[in-house]
DNA sequence: AGACTGACTTAGGCATGTCTAAGCCAGGTA
DNA sequence: TACCTGGCTTAGACATGCCTAAGTCAGTCT
């Protein structure tokens, strides 16, 4: 797990992550919505290209030279239900202010949440969770 | 979401937290698992108690001295389907190395994933997903 | 009483993350 | 041609994260 960590470990990461999430695709635009520094920001656009995570394009608007956008490869994307699942928490158990993000399904508008389901398509509270790291016994937890 | 991004910014303190849901709840356990120095240890079990994220219960075996244990509280529990969303990313796209961890519903014995879901109980694929922040993040330089 | 042990804390140091300020470069505009 | 602008890169400094080594302290065992 140690990729999956790494790409949301740092802050300035993690909020690349979500404004490309959120539709960001310039390289301005991802250094004025996230408040990272420029420096900062190259890097991060650069490490998350590196691990595919990002793709660039280039792409050239009327008037205006050509220039690269940044846009969420497959395996970004599947990251979604991570970041989901983090702003649930947050907006659930943060104190300062409520809900900063709306989630909802594109289709019949109601809001989205990310939870926990086996293949037999039973919701699985925390409790009835076996979680087996490797070598060690399966142990229960929650609640 | 800035307390959310702080429990699992720091390599230490996500860890921490994933030993607790394996099982952990003794001092010395946490710091062996999690492979962390005990300096370190102890300022995560803190800070995650501060949180409420971990309780700290003292409790005593017999012919042992009173000690303290680590649990999850309500608030830490509901942090599950961060970490079963970001196993999930590791194992599928992590190049070393396949799955080091099993996800199983304790009832049925089924694989546990965490998926999107709407209201209307819908899965929600990310292409059908209204990300739609609400005021824009402010500009916080200088930390 | 004195040694032992688990659970920490303190001190000091290197590595990493982030910042500001400044510079560079390519392509379009005057 | 010279200038301007977006998209970066470089340099230097400070803050934080993590480490090792060593010390502390409360209770148990002999």
């Amino acid at each position: 797990m140690a990729e999956a960590l790494d790409v949301v470990r740092t802050r300035s990461a993690f909020l690349v992550l979500r404004e490309a999430f959120y539709g960001a695709t310039r390289f301005e635009e991802f250094a004025q919505r996230t408040g990272l520094s420029e420096p900062v920001t190259a890097a991060r656009l650069h490490e998350l290209t590196d691990a595919r995570i990002l793709e660039r394009e280039p792409y050239q608007e009327p008037g205006q030279r050509t220039r690269r956008l940044y846009r969420l490869t497959q395996k970004g994307s599947e990251l979604l239900p991570v970041l989901v699942a983090l702003m649930q928490w947050g907006d659930r158990w943060e104190q300062d202010g409520g809900a900063r993000v709306e989630i909802r399904h594109h289709g019949c508008g109601a809001p989205v949440t990310a939870q926990l389901r086996c293949t037999e398509d039973h919701a699985v509270p925390g409790d009835e969770l076996d979680l087996a790291p490797r070598g060690r016994a399966p142990r229960t937890r929650g609640r």
